[in-house]
DNA sequence: ATCTTATATCGCAAATATACGATTAATAAG
DNA sequence: CTTATTAATCGTATATTTGCGATATAAGAT
């Protein structure tokens, strides 16, 4: 089948919903991807700043690897700190606390009984 | 500046990276969505078998609701069942007590002190 | 002042995700 | 059998993400 019509924009219909299920999801998706699990691993495991550390241990180009970062950062994950010519960035153990709650919030209504499935 | 060099193709690097990390990223990328975490909600909510009422709820078309449905299907955190001409979905609470117990492994190592940042 | 090092940003290409209408499939109702 | 109902899938357009090389920036070293 042709289709001749124009469609319309494929509208961005994320704030179509509640500010909760957006922040849920906007945590989430930074979360989507196993270059950011990687990096926030490393974070963990060092409990301390680190930079160019985590491009020589990831398979990325440091580009790459920067822009994993800033997303992190945005969403509020990690902390990110200038320290002259190098950076230095930690996890923010408070937005993972948030997040687990929010999350465990949302879906430890009813686990008891299961109607089906 | 000109770029006249073809770049190569934008290689998908994923699975460069462990399997604990790509699984974590796998379910993360389900929840990144506002619409998706709207269903879980109404799934947790009711904890039995909805269908169309989802659709109904949701500020979306038809086929877009079954397109998240089946996307959240994929990564395991829901099951659906046939029933006729309609679909039943509950939660799938072990896929996600999964999900926590890995995602705290993950991150609950060195909580306790933060050297900088 | 120039060079080096570490990191962020820009510009692009490719891949993937989002969204919807149209269609199909499968059963139920008449 | 025909029709109605429910949901999945297909085809398309658009938006966003991923990735890298090139460049810019910023501070320390020489």
């Amino acid at each position: 089948m042709r289709y001749k019509i124009q469609y319309a924009m494929a509208l961005n219909k994320k704030n179509s919903f509640g500010k909760k299920e957006q922040d849920l999801a906007e945590c989430a998706k930074a979360l989507a991807h196993p270059a950011r699990i990687a990096i926030l691993k490393v974070l963990a495991q060092h409990n301390e700043c680190i930079c160019g550390e985590i491009v020589s241990v990831l398979p990325l180009a440091q580009s790459t690897v920067s822009q994993h970062l800033k997303e992190l950062k945005n969403a509020g994950l990690i902390i990110g700190t200038v320290d002259g010519p190098r950076s230095c960035y930690c996890i923010n153990w408070k937005a993972f606390e948030k997040f687990n709650r929010e999350f465990s919030f949302l879906f430890n209504h009813l686990k008891t009984e299961q109607a089906c499935c």
